[in-house]
DNA sequence: CGAACGCATCAACCTTTCTTGATGGAGAGT
DNA sequence: ACTCTCCATCAAGAAAGGTTGATGCGTTCG
């Protein structure tokens, strides 16, 4: 039944399944709701979050490892954003577990700036 | 600075991380799809999923915790289906995490349903 | 009643994730 | 050059999460 190369809905589930990951942690929303505002060097957010360097470190890549966070140097500053479209493809992947209509009509369409 | 009694935006923040960590599993995404079909007993998913029964089980407990799924039994089945409310709680969460405008224009509305 | 089934739960184990403190590199200022 | 700041990364340990096999309970059926 299951195949050598991994077939692509079992690959969209991983992918689904970090991508929540990333979403899954308390600092880690923390973060993104700060960034909400805009960019933030880490310094920045280390006070507003009142977390440990490392720590904060550790959270900012898997958030970047996830495909949600844009970064930035500038001389010794670091700089993080939210990538929209990343947060546009994790808003789809729920859309897409909504439930099919009952009365056997279409599929709900998947359209990533639907609420805006 | 932190208080005694937990902020609502901690409380907040700890439900978010808890109804994504319930999507950041490859069994867990499976078995939402599956029930996008509508209701299934455990003995249907675990065939179609292959899993062990216990380790289905566990799974579903976790959906199960995070509101994510509804429950009925009936006889010696045990039903699960999507509890799509819930499912428009994270999507609502999911949309309060994008950036606000630049041109400092008020916030993007939450419409749990926007994409139907 | 006794056997088989469907399922939840438990304990033990392994794996992954998170935290903490330490180290080091790349700017910037003196 | 020396130092200080900002930050990524690493190693070690703690904690959380997932898997597996066993146990037990309620339901159905012979």
């Amino acid at each position: 039944m299951p195949s050598v190369v991994t077939r692509p809905a079992v690959r969209h589930r991983a992918q689904t399944a970090t991508l929540f990951h990333a979403l899954s942690d308390e600092t880690r929303i923390a973060v993104l709701q700060l960034l909400r505002d805009g960019e933030r060097c880490v310094c920045e957010l280390q006070d507003e979050l009142g977390a440990a360097q490392s720590r904060l470190s550790f959270h900012l890549k898997v958030l970047r490892d996830a495909g949600l966070l844009l970064h930035r140097k500038e001389g010794r500053w670091s700089y993080y954003a939210i990538a929209t479209a990343r947060l546009a493809e994790a808003h789809d992947l729920l859309v897409s577990l909504r439930p099919a209509v009952i009365a056997g009509r279409a599929r709900l369409p998947l359209v990533a700036s639907c609420c805006g």
